[in-house]
DNA sequence: GTTGCATGTTGCCATTGTCAAGATTAATCT
DNA sequence: AGATTAATCTTGACAATGGCAACATGCAAC
């Protein structure tokens, strides 16, 4: 059963995991041209595939970028937990977590995009809910623990009644969308001073009087 | 001088107001079809002209959708200002301000994409600019009455810098886009008590203990 | 060992964005 | 006014794209 190695050596007509080569060539073409230049026969070609291949895995374009952008979302859930597990105190965790979903954003703004403000992936999709879920509960649970309460398990239309988790989310995700959209100036001096705003704004009215 | 009724006449060789006949068409193609759906050809066509008349008035695709991001900003900024006039408690200002912007975001989602969270646009264009900046001037200054300061003419970029201007830039947003992007359930229900939840959020930490 | 079926390929089509060249009208200059 | 220039719009062409259909290949289950 040395399949796992025979599949790597040459180029058989059975690609041997198409599916995931054309995921991982997916969300190097959109790093690299954004949403705007994304071609599926590109990324097929980088797959070293024909044109048609991707249709038996993914449907068509929308599928394969609905792939990519559930991959996305298993990666911010993944970069939550990390920036979660090293802090202890629940109100420092909390903000590690927010940050982190900021700097994923700041890190990879065309794959953001596409996960949170698209039209061409499907949302709905059982690929997409569980990563999804997945990113939204770390910072529930976390901001549960903050207030000493039980998450209960909200789901995310639900979230929408409890004041303080919607709050904590629109922050976050607010600060995340307005950097990665430039609107708070060039991409350099976000990361050098914003996260420093950031960190202020998600702690609560330093500056109120 | 009665060009302004020939014009609208009969549809003689040049069109009388072609670019904003384009950007209506632009934006209704939009509303209807969504950014995925947009066509430059479309666009045309619903304007009653050749598929490569747009390029005189906007170049390329990019350049009418530009166009129409910016018309969106106008229309934005406008709907700040009517609820800003309704109110006169400042504090009761800034909560219709942000209601507003939450509320045109909801009634136009495919505008508020292209507008914020697109790589089809120019954000750097000087159409956009002035909307832009009067889209955001209108909360700022609100804010800043309801601090009780002068709102020192800043401009999005060093907003970045106050802890309480991005703040409430980035909840409105936040909760705007989360909205949108339906991640707070069916658009019906959010109509019904998303508004609530949002007032709640903008309010300050009703819940905390 | 043969057959079935998932996986990939080639070829085709309508549509799109953009460009170049020509047609038509408005504006300007003398 | 008459002629010239510039703006505006049309037609025609081209390469690229997404999707479909028909065919090829080879793994896997029988």
């Amino acid at each position: 059963m040395n399949r796992r190695l025979a599949a790597k050596r040459r180029q058989p007509y059975h690609h041997g995991d198409l599916a995931a080569a054309l995921v991982a060539a997916g969300a190097e073409l959109l790093a690299e041209r954004g949403l705007q230049g994304f071609t599926l026969r590109e990324a097929a070609r980088r797959a070293g595939v024909s044109h048609a291949a991707p249709a038996h895995h993914f449907g068509d374009a929308r599928g394969l970028l609905t792939a990519v952008a559930a991959s996305g979302f298993a990666r911010l859930a993944e970069a939550e937990r990390e920036a979660a597990a090293a802090e202890s105190n629940p109100a420092a965790r909390l903000m590690a977590i927010g940050l982190s979903y900021i700097k994923f954003a700041l890190a990879n703004p065309a794959l953001f995009r596409l996960m949170f403000h698209s039209d061409q992936i499907d949302r709905g999709s059982d690929r997409i809910r569980g990563p999804g879920r997945a990113s939204f509960d770390v910072m529930q649970d976390a901001l549960a623990a903050a207030r000493g309460r039980e998450s209960g398990g909200l789901i995310p239309p639900e979230a929408a009644r409890d004041p303080l988790v919607l709050r904590q989310w629109a922050i976050v995700h607010g600060l995340a969308t307005l950097a990665v959209e430039g609107r708070l100036g060039p991409a350099g001096a976000v990361q050098k001073r914003f996260l420093v705003a950031a960190r202020a704004a998600l702690e609560g009215d330093p500056d109120r009087r």
